[in-house]
DNA sequence: TTTACTTTCAAACAAGCGTTTGATACGCTT
DNA sequence: AAGCGTATCAAACGCTTGTTTGAAAGTAAA
């Protein structure tokens, strides 16, 4: 058994080494965008060395996805209000979706499948949109109270997502609008501070008519 | 002379059905995911004819983007008040980005180009988007006073852009979430008027901090 | 040492891509 | 009718893609 124990140990390293890099390579170019060559390359591994461990390049990606850390973010301070609890989603989700040091590229990964989507959009969808827009549409429940319709309140959450996913999908336009642009710790707080500000206006203004 | 004439006029056809299967092809598939081959023979052309028109994939994507429309909108309603033609323009923008009926795929394609940048984005940012965010911005500021700082209105600017770009790159992600989605004409001016109402009691809200 | 098994590797594969080529057909001028 | 310029076409080119292959290397049990 020391003979499967030590080779899956060297099959780990390379393993994991691949799927960093794999989730390096697809957040920053796309799945399309994306080469089997470049990720090995990246992994110091053998060309062969995706194919031989996941199958296909699809097989890969559905692997390099983690869901757990959006997942975490949901369940995080429960025992706060729902206002504060929407604040403090947001600046946590616009650092996991701008920081360049934040090491969960997955929303990065799966911000890009919203426009381009692959074979992996369905898993994604069900196993990581579906319950985020869940969780926002039962916290907005909680804030805007029960006059307002569930179409109205659905919208609520499309505004609020819209705002977020915007500074990651513009990401190189607003470069190209002004190019002194920099996403540090400062400016994420800032933006979320924004759109935290600005999204409760409009929900409560729905919640007023 | 006549020569030239017919000919221009055959090759104008030709021409004219090229960049019409384009832009359904690039606002459909992206342009990494467009293929030349599926371009030309859904304008029913030789596979060599993008290259012989254009001169390459690129320079008919270049050919094929028209600012025009997109332009029209911001001069429309000039005698309006600023919050009417903030409402007005949210609501034409957003027929533009999800009536499919609607011939100008041009807002479809530059959307695709926001997440996966070509060769064609910094045409597409100076002749397009820069134009779009300073009308935005000199609007609303006319809603909002000279209270707020460029920061901040900046922002507002991106709120409102990033809840109208949302319902058309999570196009593919909302059709999986609730299946009986359709943007009919009703619909898409029930979503308008939600951001505007939305993004009006955001951006009061800041003038009055 | 032999054997069995897993992992790595360079090389090649088939398929698809954007693009180029040279021939062909057509319309016009001379 | 001959010559010229343009548009179209099937075919092929060179390149990159994801994937496959068969040999080599390494390790541990027999």
């Amino acid at each position: 058994m020391r003979q499967i124990a030590d080779a899956n140990a060297a099959s780990e390293q390379t393993r994991s080494r691949l799927l960093e890099a794999a989730r390096e390579v697809f957040s920053q170019r796309g799945f399309q965008g994306a080469t089997v060559r470049e990720i090995c390359r990246r992994a110091e591994a053998n060309g062969a060395a995706v194919n031989y461990h996941f199958g296909s390049k699809d097989g890969l990606l559905a692997e390099a996805l983690n869901f757990a850390p959006l997942a975490a973010l949901q369940k995080a301070n429960a025992n706060e209000c729902p206002s504060t609890r929407l604040r403090l989603f947001i600046r946590d989700f616009m650092m996991m979706l701008l920081d360049e040091k934040n090491p969960s590229s997955q929303c990065r990964i799966m911000a890009r499948e919203l426009a381009d989507p692959t074979s992996a959009l369905d898993k994604i969808v069900r196993e990581a949109i579906a319950p985020l827009h869940e969780f926002l549409g039962k916290l907005l429940r909680e804030i805007i109270g029960e006059k307002v319709g569930a179409a109205d309140l659905r919208r609520c959450v499309y505004s609020i997502l819209g705002q977020c996913l915007f500074y990651r999908h513009s990401h190189p336009v607003l470069q190209r609008l002004h190019n002194t642009l920099r996403y540090d710790h400062k400016e994420i707080e800032a933006i979320a501070e924004h759109i935290v500000e600005f999204s409760l206006a409009g929900i409560k203004h729905l919640s007023k008519k």
